[in-house]
DNA sequence: GCCGGGGCGATACGGTTGTATCGGAACGGG
DNA sequence: CCCGTTCCGATACAACCGTATCGCCCCGGC
């Protein structure tokens, strides 16, 4: 058995190259040679750890539905001691992905998520990402407020940030505006129940 | 000065076998060729219409935009009866795009709106669109309840709007679900004023 | 020590893309 | 009635794409 190398590593190496392009281009601009250069791999190893680009992008698409889901139940556990509708606010924050630090998440998602409403594949897991961000929405809304219809607010909640977030990139919305409109939001929720 | 064509129709004729494709392949999958059999007409006139494919889909963007917010003022002027309550919901209603009847703007509009988030050509004809919805919506919201932040609650029933929309192209929100949540979305604004 | 097999990187290839080019048809003016 | 201008449609072209192929080289086992 000749020759091994960390197969696993690489594929991270190249999703990251991948996000960054389509962070840079949109996905339309994604191609092989590209990705390999930026992962500084060569072609032949980005076909060798994805069969084809689909399955590449598929992938790409599970990373970074990971890593969002990742850090909105990260924000729960980090802040306990906290109300639960302040951790709703900071959740809600997270998942609408405004800051400059997190716009090239958004910029993805974005993307993935207007190629998926023309490939059953890509939404499917899409789908995956956001039914895992409204459960918990739903469960952290339940406990700040039994009076509330959780499930309803929290796909409220979603579509909100997820609208807000478009709007935020295309510039129709400062990042502070969208922020605010969130926070006026929740209050709105908490006051009424 | 010999042979004279009508441009504004031929024009006309391929923006909408653009936005046809791009409901069933999405931006990527336009290409001259295919327009042009769409369209039927030869791919020399789509050059001579559109000098080139950026300006088309540029074109195409104004086009929607167009529909859209048309048929949002539509809206308005064909229900004066009713009360702007109920005529803000409807309005809404519209510009979610739910309904099967509309589900292919819908996937256009998400289509120029991901591509818009790295196109700052594409993102301005979008702005002016939103804009032009959000003032309308502000409009009647003020009209329905002088007691609300109009332009605070046109902006979030627009965000959120545009959120569902995409949750439903992608399956993870059915169209009645998504129109259910906005209803109860006003319903809370009309009985907290 | 060396042989063979399996990943490795470079390159070849067929297809598709956007755009440029070109001969010809069509119409108004003389 | 015919000419020239102008627009039309077909084709040519260069670039780029995703994928397949092919030597090569490195490493473990005999």
């Amino acid at each position: 058995m000749p020759r091994q190398v960390d197969h696993e590593e690489r594929r991270r190496r190249i999703v990251e190259a991948v996000c960054a392009l389509i962070d840079e281009q949109g996905l339309e601009g994604v191609n092989l040679r590209d990705v390999a250069v930026r992962a500084e791999v060569s072609m032949g190893a980005v076909q060798r750890c994805f069969r084809t680009k689909e399955e590449m992008l598929r992938f790409a698409l599970g990373h970074i539905g990971r890593r969002v889901t990742a850090r909105a139940h990260g924000r729960v556990v980090a802040s306990p001691a906290q109300s639960a509708a302040s951790t709703v606010g900071h959740v809600v924050g997270e998942v609408a992905l405004l800051g400059d630090e997190h716009r090239a998440e958004a910029r993805i998602w974005l993307a993935f998520l207007a190629a998926a409403a023309v490939d059953p594949s890509l939404a499917a897991g899409l789908r995956t990402s956001y039914a895992d961000l409204e459960g918990l929405l739903a469960r952290l809304v339940a406990e700040a407020s039994p009076a509330l219809d959780a499930r309803r607010e929290a796909r409220t909640l979603l579509a909100l940030a997820d609208g807000l977030t478009g709007h935020v990139l295309i510039g129709h919305r400062t990042a502070a505006e969208a922020a605010d409109l969130l926070h006026a939001h929740l209050a709105g929720l908490w006051g009424m129940s």
